[in-house]
DNA sequence: TTGCTATATATAGAGGCGCGATATATAGAT
DNA sequence: ATCTATATATCGCGCCTCTATATATAGCAA
């Protein structure tokens, strides 16, 4: 829990901080859940499959991952999920962006430049 | 200790590898810890503050996290600590990169390159 | 000398999180 | 009738970072 309802939205001042390292794999699976969720609305299953199709199977989700960081994503006010049942088809929960993790998904993209930048100035610099 | 000493090191098909997101957050700290042994030994307390400085206050170690890792790193054959014991100064276990040690680092930064890749291919490309 | 701060290392306990395993359910192919 | 792919859900294990605590010494100030 404990979000940035504290700071103003509008007046967001970039200089704020920073992906904290023991955050990385969550934000790293919220990141490319929204993302692909930004090109329009999936169902959980068709999201692991998208993901690892456009990652050439480097990011593959477990189920017992997906379907949990989901309802935490849905309890969060981040995405929005309805029930679809279509004939035919299988019933499944098509998942789209509130405004509130397009919001997000903005500001997590700037936290995630700046930590790469910071990783490998320190990274390639002393490696070089 | 389950280590990756089962697969050869020298004929390692570059193709492979990847990060696995579950471990981006140890993987992280064992990276920045290496890079900075790779300039040279140094002792714990000392690495802290050197990567907090070099990445403008991005990267805190915090004592409880950096004492455990670089004891599993020294166990695994990455580092080696060293006690010194120095007139009118506290001692302290100087650390420095072995063999192992620079293999490893070279190939984090291999999969940590890979994994920004993608990572933002499908970060960017979503959001564009 | 007493206390405070910075340096320096160590570890136990708490909490978070991804994953493996397991369960349920249906559509389509063999 | 059985198997596989689709589709969602949840429990418990284990790993990892953090907080808190402990120990120890050098230097400085009261």
């Amino acid at each position: 829990m404990a979000d940035e309802s504290a700071e103003s939205p509008t007046t967001k001042s970039p200089s704020k901080p920073m992906l904290d390292i023991q955050n990385l794999s969550r934000s790293c699976n919220e990141v490319l859940i929204l993302s692909t969720l930004s090109s329009g609305p999936h169902h959980g299953y068709q999201l692991a499959l998208e993901l690892e199709e456009k990652s050439r199977g480097a990011f593959r989700f477990k189920h017992g991952t997906l379907y949990p960081i989901l309802h935490k994503l849905e309890n969060d006010g981040l995405i929005r999920g309805d029930w679809l049942e279509e004939e035919g088809k299988r019933k499944r929960k098509s998942y789209r962006l509130t405004d509130a993790g397009r919001r997000r998904l903005t500001r997590q993209i700037v936290e995630w430049s700046e930590f790469f930048e910071r990783f490998f100035n320190i990274v390639v610099e002393t490696k070089r």
